[in-house]
DNA sequence: CTATGTGAACAGCTTCACAGCG
DNA sequence: CGCTGTGAAGCTGTTCACATAG
């Protein structure tokens, strides 16, 4: 309702590109960098990433560049990864069990506090092997965000179940969706969802292929 | 190099998401689709809706619509779809045993043809319960893309050994890849790259969540 | 009267280019 | 000098509005 007025979505998706690569920066003790080598790392002008980052504010050094841990601070705390979010995770087949083994999620700021299930034969048993996290069932899932006082969830669940999930879900408190199931759902404006959808990717890769043409990131 | 000449890059994204939505539209016995119905189902104009279409020619029908079976035809030509693409998994850790047991792909063009891993306490076993394709060490990559005439592959392979592995999928003849680990992969321009990266997906949603703001889609 | 296809107007994002700071 | 921050320019993508077809 205030902060990101005026900003460029596709600008908010750098700024995550741009924290990952100062963490990978980070590893290597480089201490500073510019906008120019940033830029390169990932196939952006300098300018581009200077912009991006001017939106926020104003955490360069003329003459010498941005401090790499300073900016990675600044990066967390514009995208709220400052601190730890618990998300739920709704539906607890392949794709799900794949999303809790992952365990990449911890380091960039999120979590998975709890799983969910409609189905009888989960819930109640492990979510996974080495996870001792049950399967609940979803007619938990209000108690439990209310509870954790959680406000995303990772929805992997079929589509045929997407929407009325995603809705259950909203009632439930949940402010932010990131759908994996390959419908477009449709949800009050207060919530954010974010979708990925492979099949969706792959067509993008098959076009450029077949068109014999070649863009990136 | 010849077609996809001035067709922005947001439109082919959203050819994808019409041809999803055509097919559950399918579902529904309905012949005939407008503009305006197509683009309320995704939260799209209608305007936007026919000019995307109409870089691809005119197969609508003033005062009537679109021929859902025929735009379906159509899409799956224009995106490349109407063929299915033998795709390679490189890695077989839990994203890529759960990207094989989902079964998703096969109907929107795609078909794994083979799993690939450094690992040897994999190789040459099933690549996942209920699979008996055998994962196959990665030195065997080349002569399969080349034997399969195999053009697109997947990397689900962790972050540190991303880039190299994907030199050598280019190597082998590859031309598009569908990127999960979470780098920047520094490639010839002649290929593709798409990248999924789950934790930039969850960042989007932390940093609207936090202003409080929620666009879509 | 309904709905497409499309030039023209508009909006939004990116790149340029330079003033100013260290 | 090197590099940031930023107005101004340029470009790309979206929306409007209407001529045209069924």
């Amino acid at each position: 309702m205030s902060k990101s007025e005026g900003i460029p979505a596709p600008a908010v998706r750098r700024l995550s590109l741009y924290l990952r690569q100062l963490e990978a920066l980070r590893e290597t003790n480089l201490h500073t960098v510019s906008s120019k080598q940033l830029g390169q790392a990932l196939r952006f002008t300098d300018a581009q990433v200077r912009k991006d980052l001017a939106y926020f504010g104003q955490f360069g050094q003329p003459g010498i560049g941005y401090d790499v841990n300073e900016l990675i601070a600044r990066l967390r705390s514009i995208l709220g990864t400052d601190r730890t979010w618990r998300v739920l995770l709704v539906g607890a087949g392949n794709l799900g069990r794949a999303l809790l083994a992952y365990r990449g999620f911890g380091k960039r700021g999120f979590e998975i506090a709890a799983v969910f299930d409609t189905d009888p034969a989960k819930v109640g048993k492990p979510s996974a092997p080495d996870f001792d996290m049950p399967v609940r069932h979803i007619d938990e899932l209000a108690d439990a965000a209310r509870d954790l006082q959680i406000r995303l969830a990772v929805l992997a669940v079929p589509a045929p179940v997407a929407q009325s999930i995603a809705e259950s879900v909203v009632a439930a408190g949940i402010r932010g969706i990131l759908n994996f199931a390959p419908i477009a759902l449709h949800l009050p404006p207060t919530v954010t969802v974010v979708n990925v959808d492979l099949a969706v990717q792959l067509e993008q890769l098959s076009f450029n292929v077949s068109a014999g043409i070649a863009p990136s990131e």
